[in-house]
DNA sequence: CATGAATGAGAGTTCATTCAT
DNA sequence: GATGAATGAACTCTCATTCAT
């Protein structure tokens, strides 16, 4: 995914990529992607323009290597927060609170993905690969409850999960993207409710 | 929300404005907000580039006119969609039914408008703004259900509202921007019932 | 050949191209073909950088239109410099003055498209195309005085057009661009007794 | 000519010094003097870009090197090219042979000096004096072919000279640079036959 | 009003050359 | 000496906007 761009030797370079991605990372944040300056990452990271051109190829290669390390951070939750014990409301709880979590750390870049996302065939791609992913994961919970019979049988269980993973996906964004002020716990609650609700799951 | 520059005034000057127009919205369903270019919405509509002026001061006005047009034509249904007589499970199919097909028939604008939303703090409150409105006027009808004994009083109407329009929105994007195929009446299907399940809405 | 910049329709548009190209064909004789900056043709021809591609798509294309407008000038020599009633001899002195001449007004020029021929596929074919033409059409010549018995039959005449058109444009070449200063009817005299004694042509 | 780097002394620095040259000729060759890149030079001779300035100041002292290594092995003729005992006829021939040969050999470097002496003065100049030295060389066998009564004695030996190097030289440059195909026995048997006529030289 | 050529600030990118390690 | 990352001047090309015709 690095690109053509050789990988840097010396531990000089090695950190010298690090802090341009830091620092394009915070000007993508800041400017979005079109509007984000070559000439602004590397003033951002202290180094010249040229420099910028010894580790990526170009705005795109430079992009590819931010996302896949918020990737990385993503999907490697920093605590762990699965509920082990718990019945089926407290795992739901547990995953909404670590989704959300993770969304609000990582919303202003998320807010740049869906602006390349719009524009770009291979984010729009990446982005919908992701959604699904994450929608098929679901689906499967779904299906053992509903095979324990914990869970509406008369639901379609991937529909029901797209469905009820995009109510979490899209909370996130108008609360830490568009800005909405709502505390964390108020959003847990309410997700899981409706979740559990909606799946018609017995009180744990 | 037209700008500052006058309307005009003759027949020959409003049909020039409204073939600009239209060239507008598709250049900006093709190419994006920021990678529009005034050039290619002149030669879109057949006139010199320097006509673009006469009517709109920027591209921003010409994307606000575009946008105010597809407003216009997403709050006035094209169909009278509302289920006069139903119970409430069928004025909330009537309602997803409705909010789905207005937003196929925009898709494209509504991936422009995400796309503006993530760079733009006007379009940014903007969004926001509907948001809101959108969940408010929702959390209306769910005070009024609790009222009648007819939902979970359990739940906070304008938090509840907010994650289920969440829900309609969202699936809406994936189906029609991202590009799922799944067929109007399964989505209508699944979104239903999960809002009258989340809602612990008893059958009609 | 002039590429996908399209004609300028008003007689402004005209002008302006023609002092493009005038300034264009200054610049690369000065500069050659990859020293030569957009910049300086721009700042020969008294426009703003950006003009300049409103008639050209790049570099390549000025020079392509600069390289149009020489060759067409010199395939229709300006004097009718034909000795239409002379024996071989004066016709072929005729000629050698004429690709003189016509050489000394374009050397520079010549000199910039034997440097690009060094680099551009598309150049070398073209002046490989060039040498060869000329070289046929001399063989046809050659063949008719053997075939009037007043050249060398033991001659092949392609072969041996070759070696004289390269001995008069070489000569050309050394002359008007190296710089070594011989007086044009010095060369003639010597380039035609030579070509005459070669093919063992009888005098006049 | 070697320039103001000094000799290096060791053997390895010897070593790196040949295998930089080489590296330098193949991509001179390949891509020009002007688009050649210090970056490609080094990459091929297998050493890092900083090392380059340990044996050279910069591209033109190594275009110099590369440049006087080829001219000396072609002065110095790989096969003993003269006809010992032969008549002038045989002479020519030898010296024709021994030009073409060599310059087959050593083709793609003739194309780039071309192209450099066409920008560079210290180069067109070069090109100038080389020119001329043949040319003076060859003269001067042909006032001895005169005064024996060998040559036609109304040629201006210098002029005649010139023209009959340029005609070698330029058959050459179509031959191996341009690429028209055409073997080398039939170039040196119709070179040597219009050279042997152009002169009015007796059979041997 | 319409036209379309002209403008010029500003972005991306290249690469010879330097120099700390 | 060798390395290879850093530099930054230099250049090309784009396009919103202006304005004479």
């Amino acid at each position: 995914m690095a690109g053509k761009t050789q990988e840097p030797s010396t531990r000089r370079g090695i950190e010298r990529r690090e802090s341009l991605l830091a620092a394009a990372r915070k000007v993508f944040e800041r400017d979005g992607y079109i509007a984000a300056r070559i000439t602004d990452i590397c003033d951002a990271a202290g180094v010249a323009s040229g420099t910028f051109y010894t580790y990526f190829a170009d705005k795109e290669e430079a992009f590819d290597a931010v996302f896949a390390a918020a990737e990385e951070e993503m999907l490697h939750p920093h605590l762990s927060e699965q509920a082990a014990g718990g019945g089926p409301r407290a795992k739901i709880e547990a995953a909404n609170r670590g989704y959300l979590l993770s969304y609000r750390r990582n919303a202003k870049l998320m807010a740049v993905i869906n602006q390349v996302a719009a524009v770009n065939d291979h984010y729009r791609d990446l982005m919908r690969k992701r959604s699904e992913a994450f929608a098929r994961r679901n689906a499967r919970s779904i299906e053992r409850l509903q095979a324990e019979g914990l869970a509406d049988p008369s639901l379609d269980p991937y529909q029901a999960s797209r469905a009820l993973s995009a109510m979490v996906s899209r909370t996130a964004f108008t609360t830490y993207v568009l800005g909405e002020q709502v505390p964390l716990e108020v959003l847990v609650r309410t997700l899981t409710d409706l979740w559990v609700n909606a799946l018609r799951i017995p009180p744990d």
